[in-house]
DNA sequence: CGACACATGTAACACGTTACATGATTTG
DNA sequence: CAAATCATGTAACGTGTTACATGTGTCG
């Protein structure tokens, strides 16, 4: 839905083309998540099919087709930048089911992965700041802060990495597991089942 | 892909039947992203498709169609356990676009917004807390260490949102800019910078 | 009996991605 | 001329969500 109200959101600033859209969110975002074109085509024909945009006169000597926002399309701009970005609507975040799923599920090397998702993330960290000395407050100030929300969760992430791997090995001094690599043949697996967790 | 990889980790530990699978999940996730049953199924299916799961016998007594994970897919559950989420494919951060867009639309407060979202994530993060106190390391480890991801992310988030009211106030004393908010009834304006948090 | 948990599935829809197709204009 | 850029669109596919339909078994 970020893409429904990015696009509306650029258009409260004027008319305009998807092509330009389409360079105005990669230029709001520093390219950070580029968009595809023909994605802005046809979120832009959703976004009129709902009534929130409308085509501001037929195409131009260039073939351009410009649209323009509605008074619908302005409210829910409005709502949009009054209202906070829910909570429980977040999607998955697949390194921590990952981890959860790590280490309930025998023969995993939870260490190992913990290490490896490590330095990934400070590799990422690296180019991030890299990025960042191009862009300082003065040029650009949306890309920005778009990086430093990307540094401060991969910042975050690493201490959550950290605070994983002290606590898995608590975990593993307290009770001494079973093997810490997989056996090559399955598991028995009780058919009786039934009974699940809770 | 998360949920794709989520139910082969878990068919690794034994073969499972679909009902079984989404209450397996959702006790590994804590119930943080509760999991849909029809999209277990659906899920199911396309593994079987492509080779990674497949049927383990026929339905048994109760209707119970069980699954077992199959070699492929043990490869494909080794290789997503081995190899860091990459960090270019992460979804789009609808609050950081929200906050970019803000900044480059003219007539967006700003500071209320950042403010907003600030109060918001301070409330879910109390709420985390309060689930904290049930998920001890003993009783359940992957549901703990969810849930501090989510601590993690939402403390990051509120340093984040810090520093964009003082990177914005920054900005913003630079250059004297337009009219700072839509005259709705009563806006007190506050020219002083809302200063006092943190 | 009626309600509820168990268990499987389907249909409709929204969103996103990739890839391709079509033209007009510019430029080396 | 050939290639790149501008600009619009369509098709296929994967994934996810919600809602509904169906049937069995259990228990008060």
């Amino acid at each position: 839905m970020s893409i429904r109200h990015g696009l509306l959101a650029l258009l409260e600033r004027g008319p305009s083309n998807g092509y330009q859209l389409r360079a105005d969110f990669d230029a709001a975002t520093g390219e950070t998540w580029p968009l595809n074109v023909g994605q802005v085509y046809t979120t832009l024909d959703r976004l009129e099919r709902d009534g929130l945009v409308a085509q501001d006169g037929p195409p131009d000597a260039d073939g351009r087709i410009a649209y323009r926002i509605t008074e619908a399309g302005r409210d829910a701009v409005r709502a949009w930048f009054t209202s906070p970005v829910p909570r429980q609507g977040a999607p998955r975040d697949e390194l921590a089911i990952k981890l959860a799923l790590a280490v309930t599920t025998p023969g995993v090397d939870v260490v190992a992965l913990v290490q490896t998702q490590r330095r990934a993330t400070i590799t990422s960290l690296q180019e991030l700041t890299r990025l960042k000395m191009r862009a300082t407050d003065e040029t650009d100030l949306a890309w920005s802060l778009v990086l430093d929300a990307l540094v401060y969760r991969a910042e975050a992430e690493v201490r959550w990495l950290d605070h994983c791997e002290t606590r898995v090995a608590r975990a593993a001094a307290r009770r001494p597991d079973a093997a810490p690599v997989t056996p090559a043949p399955a598991a028995p697996a009780d058919p009786t089942g039934k009974r699940g967790r809770r």
